[in-house]
DNA sequence: GTATGTGCAAATCGTTTGCAAGTCA
DNA sequence: TGACTTGCAAACGATTTGCACATAC
């Protein structure tokens, strides 16, 4: 394990205590898993990388996300993709190849309010954002 | 039929026949639900209306998209909403009731530019954005 | 020791596919 | 007539649930 690995094996115990939840080494490898993926991984890719079975991981994915350490990310509806929850950022997504590029600093907030006034809704708490297109290496090709 | 309706019988009647397709009963009872539903609807609700089974309702609805005619919207992940292709929207859903707002107007061409130069991607075709928060009147009670 | 977590089997649910019968042009 | 459509049965794939056994604390 590298360093960051440590700081987040500090990071999930504590939280895991906090919620009475107990600290196991598939937590402990899901969050090492996540850690090092480069971009947002399906369950059952996790499953390979962890050595147990799907539904745990989905039910511990579950926990994770509500423990606020993980989140959901909606590239396509076939299926769903988790990443490690960082700051709120959006995807641009590959249609050729599936490549997943992270893309920062959009102006959320003003997004949200301009939806507030738009939609009439009395708030809104967050939003999701996902950019497709086809990605330098595959234009090229 | 409203006046509205005949409107778009007309255009889809013209471009079936562009396609090669036909014009059965239920394609236009399915773009009567369409232009009469007020929020994206499921493939399950459409199957009601149109006195359909799921199968045919899917496959229109796949041949509607691929004419240019139907949108697919992703409110959430267990299953596909779908919607007249009308100008490029966003939509607020009410974690709450569900209810669904349009949102016109949030300068897309900006977001799409801004996000291809963020991600260094070859180009960005399209975006799926979507706000949620709580509407006016769940937020009363 | 007890509450929590895991893993297997099986259920569920949305969506797709195969195919024979029906319909539009 | 002949291609396109429909509808039923069945397949499929992701996710969830039930339950007995195992583990963390």
């Amino acid at each position: 394990m590298q360093k960051d690995c440590v700081i987040h094996t500090g990071k999930i115990t504590e939280i895991l205590k906090l919620g009475k939840l107990k600290i196991t080494p598939i937590r402990l490898k899901l969050m090492d898993a996540l850690e090092h993926a480069k971009e947002p991984i399906r369950a059952k890719d996790l499953v390979k990388q962890v050595k147990s079975d799907i539904v745990t991981v989905y039910r511990n994915l579950e926990t994770l996300n509500r423990l606020g350490l993980v989140s959901q990310v909606f590239l396509d509806q076939k299926e769903a993709y988790f990443e490690l929850k960082s700051g709120h950022h959006h995807h641009a997504i590959c249609e050729n190849c599936g490549k997943v590029s992270d893309i920062h600093d959009l102006g959320h907030k003003k997004l949200d309010q301009e939806a507030l006034k738009a939609s009439g809704f009395d708030s809104i708490r967050r939003h999701s954002l996902e950019f497709f297109g086809i990605c330098k290496s595959c234009a090229i090709k």
